[in-house]
Parts: C-alpha cells; structure tokens; sequence
DNA sequence: ATGTGC
C-alpha cells in the first residue's frame, strides 16, 4: 500500500481501485506495521456511494467486518449515500462509561477485596443469559428501547443528574423499535444490565496521572482518584439486529445499483426504506446499550455503598460503534452527514451545543478502555479534530483469540496480575486468556498518536486496582 | 462483538 506522509502522524491513500475519496490514516511508523493488513479495508470503504472528504482510520486500525475497526467515513444523504451496518459493527453502541468515586486508592485499599467479591456477585457478565433487571414483559423492552439510560433512571437505577453526563442525554430521539426483529427482541429481553464477554468489563481503577488539572477537575478527576470503568454494549440484541439488516441490505443492494468492492460493506441510500430500518433499529440497540451501562453502574453503586459508603458519580458515558446524522462543515459547507464510528469515539470540540453545561469549554470526556491489566484514559476533544471529530477507542488486536489463548496458561495470567496488585474477578480464567495483554497494541503508544494527530488530548490515566470480567 | 465455527 503506497502511503504519503502528510503530516505528524497522518499519511494518505491516494485515490486508485474505485476509490471515491482518498484513505487518511493516523499513526506512528510503529503502528502502522501492525495496520498493513486492515488499510485495504480502509480502501475498500473509500469506494462507498456518497462519501465525504475520506475514508479515516484511527491509530488503534485492526480488522473487522467490511470496515477496519477503528474507521469512519460520513456519507451525504443528498449526494447518493449509503449507510452500512458494516460502518457501525456487530456490538451496536458498544462504549464506555466512568464513575469517579469520592475517595482515593489508599483509602480504598482495605475495603478493595470485599468490593471485589460484592461485584463478582452483582455483575452478570459471560456469555448467554442473565442481567440485573428483566423487563416485565414486551412493554418494558419497547420503553427500555425507546428511552434508553432515561427509562433506567425513571425505573429507579440511578439519578437524574447521570442522563446529564450521557452522550445524548441518556437516549437517541430517533429509535424505531418496530425495526427490531422478533428474535433481536428475544435474545435482549434476558440479558439487560450484563457485561457480556471477551474485552468487555467492569474495572475498579485509580487516577495515575493527570495531564490537565482543571480539565480534570471539571469531569471530577483528581490524581489518586477511584474510579469504576464499565465498558461493555448491547449484548446478543446489537448483534442479532446487525446480522437482520445486513442480510436485508445484502438482498437489496442490486435494486439500487449500488455494487461495493466487498459483500460485507452492504449498504443501501440513508434516504431508503432499508436504510431507515436499519438506522431506527441501530437507535434503538444504542439505547438498549446505554441503559445496559446505567444499570450496571447502578449495581456497582450498591456494591461500594454497602462496603464502604463511598458514592459514585458519573463523569461521562459515550460510545464507539455508531453511525449518527450530524451536521459538519466540509470545505466551508454545512452538510447533514451519517457519520459511521467504528471502534472510534466521537470527541466533540469545546463548545460544542451538545456537550453538557458545565464542561463544555473543555470539549467532550473521551473515554478509552485499556486491556486486561493495563492503563485506561480520559481525553477530550480538541478544535479542528480531523476526522469528523473522531479519535480512537482502544488498544486494538494484534493476535487472533486463538493465538492470545495458546501463548498464555490461565495460571500464568493470573500470577501475573496478582503480582501486580490487581485483584481480578473473572468468570473464568481459561477464558481470559484470550485478552492477555500482549495481544493487543500498547495502550499508551495509540493514545499518544492520537493526541499528536491533533485529534484529542489526554486528561487523566488510570491504572486498574481490581477487574470483572466475563 | 456473538446462544463463537454455514
């Protein structure tokens, strides 16, 4: 792949293959050896009807279905685009949420192991069945669906200040849940408030290092600092609409001679019947994935309450697998755009109308979920962030699942996180072998090309005291 | 990511 060094950690894809628009890439040297593979990917999504300005991938590019996890690409309804549930993924508005409790690692210390054994029982996590709150029947799933974090919090799991602090206050508008299948319906109905499994969890962390101190402390940060992480989406429901609206797109694409360089970028025009199905369905996944995180914070509310009094807050909740219809100036011209992120976090400038009150002059909490053992973030986003004020979601792979479990034995994993002093609470240890740290990229090095790129800025580190894992 | 692999 022919690549040209366009500025600090930014190189471009020229046009060639059907390319609409070109391929921007943000990365070191380091990262991009990792990338090689997925950046045909990226090439393959800059063919999309409709597309704006470029086809993006974030530092954190690996492979993914269709589209590169850690790409974004805008179409324009009013120019032929399409929307892709490729663009989006199978973990429909997968994302992370960060509670800053009100005390500090040293005076949590001796309380830290029962706090861990009181979430090793209240948080559902794993594969299949089982969540904190079932909805009493198809009319709780149609409200839960259609508020999202709102009903949540209305049903008595959690306070009216959280939907403050949640990207879209808690609940997209435009959820269609006539679009969410019968079976969709089925496997959600029993699994509101889990974690899920493989790199999704529940972390009790502290403040390692603040980069910012006002910034911080205006999203309630402060070096020391307890925290809870929860990072997880919308469970068997997201995927079993992706899987629906990729087969309905699939059939249809022909009808509107639409042909796309690879069968998984199935796509039809925003402005069609199928791709408003599939965007009302996505919407109301979205919600399904925010009151997912309210009533899991809700559990781990209960948990510190009892051990040892200390209240959680919530800093912020947003999330990395969405396509959203956002207003954008491109070349000096506002357009409505369907912003596709995946595995890529929306990080709005400050001042942005949408950013709550109080911290808008600071730009939008990013929120960046390390792997097993290692450090998390809070960024913020920045003015003139690239690409679509997008930045990165994580570490990203770099081993298959199968690779990761055959380097390291479940023993070997846990002696090693016990060494380092985190206390981990997995369902299974054989399972979290295949999250062992080493395959993934490094954490620090992504956030680091991502703040250099000019498409964010760290705030605060966090490192894990304790962890929850599927 | 996922009642993991058509």
């Amino acid at each position: 792949m022919e690549l040209v060094e366009e500025g600090p950690f930014r190189y471009r894809i020229d046009p060639h293959e059907g390319m609409r628009v070109p391929g921007i890439v943000f990365a070191s040297r380091e990262l991009l050896a990792d990338a090689e593979q997925s950046l045909e990917q990226v090439v393959h999504v800059a063919a999309l009807p409709g597309i704006v300005a470029a086809s993006y991938a974030m530092p954190d590019i690996h492979w993914g279905y269709g589209f590169p996890i850690g790409g974004v690409a805008a179409t324009d309804a009013d120019d032929g685009g399409v929307v892709s549930p490729g663009g989006v993924g199978f973990d429909i508005s997968c994302g992370v949420r960060l509670l800053a409790a009100d005390c500090d690692g040293e005076a949590l210390r001796p309380a830290l192991a029962e706090i861990m054994d009181g979430l090793d029982r209240a948080i559902p996590r794993g594969a299949g069945p089982g969540g904190v709150w079932r909805p009493d029947g198809a009319g709780e799933l149609e409200r839960l669906l259609a508020e999202g974090s709102r009903f949540a919090v209305e049903r008595g799991y959690g306070e009216e200040r959280d939907l403050l602090r949640c990207e879209d206050g808690g609940a997209v508008a435009d959820a269609d849940a006539t679009q969410v299948g019968q079976r969709a319906r089925e496997r959600g109905l029993v699994q509101v408030g889990s974690l899920g499994s493989a790199n999704h969890f529940l972390e009790v962390q502290q403040v390692s290092d603040v980069y910012d101190d006002t910034t911080a402390a205006a999203f309630g940060l402060a070096p020391g600092q307890v925290c809870v992480m929860i990072h997880c989406g919308s469970r068997g429901l997201g995927h079993q609409i992706c899987t629906d609206h990729v087969r309905l797109m699939d059939r249809a694409m022909a009808r509107y001679g639409i042909t796309v360089p690879d069968r998984q970028l199935a796509c039809t025009p925003v402005d069609s019947p199928e791709g408003r199905a599939y965007l009302g369905a996505m919407a109301a996944a979205a919600n399904y994935g925010r009151a997912n995180r309210q009533l899991l914070s809700d559990a781990a509310r209960e948990v510190f309450r009892r051990a040892t009094g200390a209240r959680l807050s919530l800093v912020y909740d947003v999330s990395h697998n969405l396509a959203k219809i956002e207003t954008h100036e491109v070349d000096g011209v506002r357009r409505q755009l369907c912003v596709h992120r995946k595995g890529a976090t929306r990080a709005f400038p400050p001042g942005h109308p949408e950013l709550p009150e109080d911290i808008r002059e600071f730009g939008q909490p990013v929120l960046i979920p390390g792997t097993l053992g290692t450090a998390s973030y809070a960024l913020a986003g920045v003015a003139g962030g690239g690409a679509f004020y997008s930045t990165c979601h994580g570490a990203g792979r770099t081993m298959s699942r199968h690779q990761a479990a055959r380097s390291i034995t479940g023993s070997q994993l846990r002696a090693r996180l016990r060494q380092a002093g985190i206390a981990a609470r997995p369902k299974s240890w054989r399972g979290l072998t295949e999250e062992t740290p080493e395959a993934y990229k490094d954490v620090d090095a992504v956030v680091a090309v991502s703040e250099g790129a000019g498409l964010c800025r760290r705030i605060a580190r966090l490192v894990p005291l304790g962890v929850v894992k599927g």
